[in-house]
DNA sequence: AAGGCTAGATTGGCATTGCCAACTCAGTCT
DNA sequence: AGACTGAGTTGGCAATGCCAATCTAGCCTT
């Protein structure tokens, strides 16, 4: 039975959306999981033999990213085999990829390690993308030019080309 | 006498950056600390308050950070006052924006409110921002149009809808 | 139809981390 | 000197994480 904890129920409810992607993210193993899927694992047993996550724990972890809409569970058969599930990214779990590669930006250029690295590359074109802030025509705006600022939920409301779908 | 933890010095060896960098921030407070600091908090007591996290914790993190090169303690003096120390953010730690811009972003889109909020604008135009990936040119490019491929190997593919069998 | 196999958990025992309140300590100010 | 206060420390306990062992329900073979 899976009890939600205390910091997660206080983080979802925040009203700062920082806090509540926390609520829902924010713990050793989540956005690896995540990572995961990005090299293509769907199942329990590959998320548990690629991460070494301890089995309870990703119990739970699937659960809460099931529950928030980040996985989808699914009813998944190779053939001559029998039927499995798969944990596929919905449309919310592919926008995290955004996060994931800002994350990595961030590691490999101050917690470098000169090791093999994987680097977000442009499907159409192979070559290189990075994640920049960029303004209402999507050019690129340096990183000192952004700052936060309140506004009503309205102005963000609008989201142009940012979903795939 | 800080030690740190197994999890969070596994993770900081680990080859991926996704893995390093959540080695310093994946908890519940960090990432938390970092937003306050863009609203213009500095000291111990400041994010003690605004955040409401124990003393003991906030201790530890905060020397996490400074570790790892995030926040810089420095000396500070107000008029009249003593002399107090303020948690500066290094260029790392500015760094971090647009990582917390894209939790915004995605929890803002994914896990809803209806809530004041705060959203990134550019300085110099006032025009909201947001993050998006884009091209060795500075244009943004779609999200699905991004792929995680390795360095060395060019086959990882980031598009999930797509599984062999 | 019975039995075995195995993916996907669940459980128990212990270690680590987090939370809260009370306490300490060291500069400052009077 | 003595009081004040910012910045932690410490102790006790609850929650979470880790590991190994165990359970369960579909599916396969016989």
């Amino acid at each position: 039975m899976t009890v939600r904890s205390r910091a997660r129920t206080r983080a979802l409810e925040d009203t700062c959306a920082i806090a509540r992607s926390l609520g829902v993210l924010a713990d050793p193993w989540s956005f690896l999981i995540i990572r995961e899927t990005l090299f293509g694992r769907r199942t329990f047993a590959e998320f548990r033999d690629s991460l070494g996550i301890a089995t309870d724990v990703l119990t739970d972890r699937l659960g809460v990213l099931v529950e928030h809409g980040v996985l989808q569970k699914v009813p998944y058969r190779a053939p001559q085999q029998r039927t499995r599930w798969a944990y596929e990214p919905t449309p919310a779990g592919h926008d995290l990829n955004i996060v994931l590669a800002a994350l990595q930006q961030w590691g490999a250029a101050h917690l470098p390690r000169n090791e093999l690295t994987v680097v977000p590359t442009s499907a159409q074109s192979g070559h290189p993308l990075r994640v920049a802030f960029v303004d209402t025509e999507g050019r690129s705006v340096s990183q000192g030019d952004a700052q936060f600022s309140s506004t009503a939920r309205s102005d963000i409301e609008a989201d142009p080309d940012r979903r795939s779908s």
